[in-house]
DNA sequence: ATTTTTCTGACTTTTATTGACCTTTGTCTT
DNA sequence: AAGACAAAGGTCAATAAAAGTCAGAAAAAT
């Protein structure tokens, strides 16, 4: 039983199995009207099927021109990059370590090292109490995780 | 899909790139009637796309030999962010703009750029009060000024 | 019979395009 | 010098062209 949903999800992932760079664009609209849907269908397809932790990355632009963009992500990364992955009881104290690790394990660059631990350093967080800085510094890094693996 | 307006911008830029002096003058009308657009269009264009935000000054003269003068500023690292720093109030939704620009102005690669939008953004700040994290952002850009100007 | 998933449509927001009308500047006539 | 006209560019509001949201209806699964 195949549903329309499932009819979408099929042919975007075909799409994108055949572009180039795991990445595809297209217009919301046109789609819908492809499949005789409503517009909306379609981000009822890509809210429930090309979510983020099944390393997909949406992005979109309204108006004249718009676009829905869909990138997949490389699961392997992601797979490397769960050994860093913060979950509740661990946390770091040290994240100079930490971002020299990613550095050299071709996570990052030199630089986006460098960048990053001067900005998760003392200086920036140490009107704080220690425990308040420790979390922002979780919650950032997660971010980092999160961005690095959309790259 | 590309909009006339985008096209128009790229066009612009390319020219600018290939100036004297980082700096063009276009005529308004023979620009509009080169992309087949209505002239206004093109003041869309400039408000939208080379604002001072991005580090674009516009300069025009009405009237018999009329025009469109487009300077990119290039300043160093230092007062361009100076301005930032000097009104003080770093509104929080400008950190994405300002990671851009210092994309744009070749001081921070794509991902760098990537890199500290994620940091700074809502999520990882989202439990403090907006004084706070207004500070706490305020004292990282420093950190982030610093270590780009030792690259 | 419930619960979960899918589908739909009315309403919203963002971005781009167009055109009618306005202002400024330069030049030409008288 | 004044006025007329031409040759720019400016403004703003209306419309068009996308995509987003959300709640409720319908269908499917359990």
């Amino acid at each position: 039983m195949s549903t329309i949903s499932k009819k979408i999800e099929i042919y975007l992932k075909l799409l994108l199995r055949e572009a180039e760079g795991n990445m595809i664009e297209v217009q919301r609209n046109a789609l819908a009207e492809y499949f005789e849907c409503v517009p909306s269908q379609i981000n009822y397809v890509l809210s429930t099927r090309f979510t983020t932790d099944r390393g997909y990355v949406i992005e979109t632009r309204r108006g004249g021109g718009g676009f829905v963009r869909i990138k997949k992500l490389d699961l392997g990364l992601q797979q490397k990059m769960g050994k860093y992955q913060i979950d509740g009881q661990f946390h770091y104290d040290n994240y100079d370590t930490i971002f020299e690790r990613l550095f050299e394990e071709d996570f990052l660059t030199k630089r986006e090292s460098q960048l990053l631990k001067s900005v998760f350093g003392t200086p920036a967080l140490s009107h704080l109490p220690d425990k308040e800085a420790g979390l922002i510094r979780e919650n950032m890094f997660r971010e980092v995780l999160n961005a690095v693996m959309k790259f």
